[in-house]
DNA sequence: CCATCTCCGTACGGTACCGTACGGAAACCA
DNA sequence: TGGTTTCCGTACGGTACCGTACGGAGATGG
């Protein structure tokens, strides 16, 4: 954790993201930050001009390699079925990864000015793309946004549940029944 | 905001738990909320040891208030069908009601040694409601704790979604076709 | 190998909060 | 009305963080 090597602004910025995803936003601070790397703010504050363009790095950090990636993948899919369960698999699968510390963090801070604009570009981006996908399932455009709506809380609401009381929420050898079950929900006419 | 009479107890509980809904745990902060209640300091610990006695009060209230209080008012309905309606209409509801932002507000900090346990205690209470709801529906077991998990996280995420990005929640007079469509969704064989 | 640029440590001042000490005002009570 | 209890304001020290100033070490190119 503590190299002696210089450091870069990729380096300050993946500190940022590990810090909000463990601590949410009052743990991005730069003093207990620069102890986590070995170094010092003369390093920080060298590299950015103070605490919210470090805060606004990670945030668009995570809202690229969050949102895009994971749409991304799922689009190498073809079939639409299959694409949806992939979907979800990845979004309700592995409860210990960071991102989903990050979301919750993140919607918790929906008020920070630095923080509304990204929730609001990745929460309009992901709703759009689930009305699209019930869309091209063969559901008419309200009852497409419906379901679309309910696939998000419920995804929310899972990262939310899964990172506070994990005890409660579907583990690893219940969880592909529970996936196949809320996709057969969820595509039920 | 600020009056001239003597505070009590239950004045500074539910000044913490109005400031846990503006501005999450951090917000529950003793010299702010003297001087929005008029006061000093040098009154909060005569009523209190610590910031933590404050911060452990209002989430008892909390408990009290929000959980019991919603499963009361729902148990005087007895057809279930109805009884769900209410609870969904309840909860996905009145998305400007302050316990909304104290739910995303104690969600995001589940970590926190004060919270933790309330937390895990509500969670469980919710989720076992809505099981044996389902149960009573006459799903069995399994299928009746997957169909209450879906349930309950689809909450959990519409008070998140409601919150941080409302512009994108079901609004006002979308919302009675959305339960509607939910509940169908939901108790769909 | 020396001059320059890049990067970082140290030292400092400022702010916001927690918690304590203590005196005094306000209510209460005989 | 005088004494006692209840409640609160003021003053203080301590901590954790932000941001700035500045000097010096380390890399780098001629």
């Amino acid at each position: 954790m503590a190299d002696r090597k210089r450091l870069t602004v990729q380096d300050w910025t993946v500190a940022a993201l590990a810090a909000l995803a463990r601590g949410g936003i009052a743990a991005v601070a730069v003093e207990p930050l620069a102890a986590s790397l070995g170094a010092t703010k003369g390093s920080f504050y060298w590299h950015f001009g103070n605490r919210d363009a470090l805060l606004e790095a990670a945030l668009l950090e995570w809202e690229r390699t969050d949102t895009d990636d994971v749409i991304a993948l799922v689009e190498t899919e073809p079939d639409l079925r299959l694409r949806l369960r992939r979907l979800l698999a990845v979004a309700l699968g592995d409860s210990t990864r960071k991102s989903e510390h990050v979301e919750v963090a993140l919607q918790s801070a929906a008020n920070h000015p630095l923080v509304a604009p990204v929730l609001a570009r990745v929460t309009a981006r992901r709703i759009g793309y689930l009305t699209a996908l019930f869309g091209e399932l063969g559901f008419d455009p309200d009852d497409a946004g419906r379901r679309a709506m309910l696939a998000y809380t419920a995804y929310l609401g899972h990262a939310q549940l899964a990172h506070s009381t994990p005890d409660a929420a579907p583990a690893g050898d219940e969880l592909p029944a529970y996936v196949d079950a809320v996709i057969a929900t969820l595509t039920a006419r």
